[in-house]
DNA sequence: ATATTTTGTTAGTACAATCTAACTTGTTAG
DNA sequence: CTAACAAGTTAGATTGTACTAACAAAATAT
């Protein structure tokens, strides 16, 4: 009953509205590189059909059914980034496309038995956790590399947006989740910081780069 | 450039062309449930894009891109039958209508990599051969049960067609793949015939059955 | 050989999902 | 405070995939 189309509206607007509460039209039109018109539209059908709250000219929130749907959705996309890395052998930057297609499979064995295989994680290569079977999503107290100080020793916990090209940069700096970062020094010109981990030189990370990586400080 | 649909139509006609080489309209519209105007609009719509060979009120046929490009889809839903029942343990009789969708997910290194993990293999669960990455499909030359004498023993290779029904029917007779049978009697009257394999008492098989089962004579 | 039935085609409709153009509402900069 | 700009909405067109009704051609039965 729900159309692929419809899915990767929800999904949109969950993510949107994860921080905020609310989105707007125009920053769907945006993540999704759809027209203000046609989401518009979209978002008045969705309201019909119970998923969305949509008044005129207000920004726009899902309803608890809505919110349910899309992280149900997310939970299929993140069950299969795991699987695609720990049972395929893909890189944690190969995977994002193809879960963006297989995340509209209709088979809940299908998920229930990739759930089953990789013993049930909580988290998706990325650190994002997987929302569970009934669209709950735990979420972490996490912070950002770039709102530590000097001196702070974290774990690499998730990297959020994790765009294929950041990934890639990580990959090349041997910087992955689990990896225990201590922080040396903050340039107060660009907040670039710098920082060791393993046995490598020490590396500067841009604050492009650090406003994506959350971490946990080690108490 | 082929849509989700539009590769669902060279499907059944590559299924509904393999033996007799060409198809009707009417055969299609049954397969897919779909009413045959909406064949027929779709039948020259497949034809503009040069993947079938549509003339007024003659029989259809594929192109020899429409079969390239139908193998390459039918190579798609067989691996992924294959990888569902060999890496997630799957039954044979529960994949299909996953492996429905996943044939039209846009992933070469997916298919690649299911390819690979299962060491290239050649043949599906239900026996049927899996079109190489050119699109080309080998065909073996097995029997139908339906045509073997008394006295013959021979190994069920395959079953065609594999309905969901049949499937689990074989699996209350423990019939599976790689089983050898020896055929005791054939009853004249509806052609059912008697069997033994395995440590088990002699089965009948109803000439419906034995018509759809592949066999290879043990030479 | 003709009548009946089945199959195939054409024409017109519907709905989902997209767009552009034009208009309205809300926000922001002088 | 108002003018300009940005965001949201409405209206109308387009494309893809489906349908029904009506008609034409082919196959079948009498
Ligand atoms: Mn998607
Ligand atoms: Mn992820
Ligand atoms: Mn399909
Ligand atoms: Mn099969």
């Amino acid at each position: 009953m729900i159309s692929q189309t419809e899915e990767n509206y929800l999904k949109a607007l969950y993510n949107l509205t994860y921080l905020k509460g609310e989105a707007t039209v125009n920053e769907i039109s945006k993540r999704l590189d759809i027209k203000m018109p046609t989401v518009n539209s979209m978002m008045k059908k969705l309201s019909e059909k119970g998923f969305v709250h949509y008044e005129s000219y207000k920004p726009l929130k899902l309803t608890e059914e809505g919110k349910k749907e899309a992280a149900l959705i997310i939970r299929k996309h993140r069950l299969t980034e795991m699987y695609l890395v720990e049972k395929m052998d893909f890189a944690w930057d190969e995977v994002h496309q193809i879960a963006e297609q297989i995340e509209h499979i209709h088979s809940p064995e299908f998920f229930t038995k990739m759930d089953q295989l990789l013993g049930y994680p909580t988290v998706d290569p990325h650190g994002s956790p997987i929302p569970d079977h009934n669209g709950v999503m735990r979420s972490e107290n996490y912070i950002f590399l770039d709102t530590c100080e000097i001196g702070d020793v974290v774990t690499l916990m998730a990297v959020q947006p994790s765009s294929k090209e950041l990934l890639q940069y990580l990959n090349t700096k041997n910087l992955e989740l689990g990896t225990t970062l201590t922080i040396h020094s903050i340039e107060p010109f660009d907040r670039s910081i710098t920082v060791s981990y393993g046995n490598r030189p020490a590396e500067v990370l841009s604050s492009k780069v650090t406003a994506t990586l959350l971490v946990r400080p080690i108490s």
